[in-house]
DNA sequence: TCAATATATTTAACATAGCAAATATTGTGT
DNA sequence: ACACAATATTTGCTATGTTAAATATATTGA
């Protein structure tokens, strides 16, 4: 009996089909479509709206709290924060008891932005939940949050 | 009785905490982390990855259906081929009867980057399905099914 | 006090995302 | 055959993702 020398076609792939990065990201293009075709009216990116939403949720933030929250990585966020304050819509400044700290906050222009675009993200919510069912929503939302645990 | 002026700041805006988009987001960087630990040694990008991987579950795919099973934007995914065919790792022929169309196909070298890597991957899925249950993984793909009919 | 460390943020360099326009090839009607 | 529309892919441009290195300020211990 002679062994046959195992070559790598030999062996299986699990599919990527069922790839739970890979369904991560699709969904995650589906649910970017229409909120993208909003933001292009704004004039404003998809990142540089979620730093807005974050500030004004929760108030001027040192930049490490406010890329943590708005899910971005520091350096992305250096840029998107410069070119947000060029067109007037946030503000930066030094922490006086910590000078290393830049403290980032929303101004009324941006917020202005945000307002004026509430009605439509709100549809879009309103759409998803017609769409997949509130129930599934949440339990989608409990399960992603099981993924801070890995 | 005079009515208050209604400026933007008296409307409430939605928790970012329970947003579909960041939570997505959120769950899509923990599951790249070991992810991309392990990529980092092969030296190839985790969208390169995507290619490899796709290539070989299927075998040779023109650019479109490549670019619809790896999640990639057909500009990107040109610009990702040229660097893999660079790295002799994929090949790239136009097809015969429509010399529109280009067909890509993964070249040993490239089975033997994912091959080499295959346990590992495996590894990481199953820390995954540890963590979370194999159970609520199977619920949360079924959910994301349900985003493509947005 | 001062050098060594640690922390917060930015810069640099390269790869990818996303959109619009250009290119190449095919199909269609006349 | 030929103008014209349709399809497949690539290019160009700007913005972001990602990692490593640089910068600036704070903190700590001898």
């Amino acid at each position: 009996m002679t062994d046959t020398p195992e070559t790598h076609t030999d062996r299986k792939l699990p599919p990527t089909k069922r790839s739970i990065p890979i369904a991560l990201i699709r969904a995650r293009e589906k649910v970017m479509g229409p909120i993208r075709d909003m933001l292009a009216d704004t004039g404003i990116t998809e990142q540089q709206w979620r730093i807005l939403r974050v500030l004004e949720e929760f108030g001027p933030l040192d930049a490490s709290t406010l890329a943590d929250r708005a899910c971005l990585l520091l350096p992305s966020q250096t840029r998107i924060v410069q070119t947000l304050s060029e067109k007037g819509l946030v503000t930066r400044n030094a922490d006086d008891r910590d000078r290393r700290k830049q403290t980032v906050a929303i101004t009324e222009a941006g917020k202005s932005i945000i307002y004026d675009n509430l009605e439509e993200a709100e549809a879009i919510v309103a759409h998803m939940e017609k769409v997949i069912g509130r129930e599934k929503l949440n339990q989608l939302l409990d399960i992603l949050e099981d993924f801070q645990n890995l």
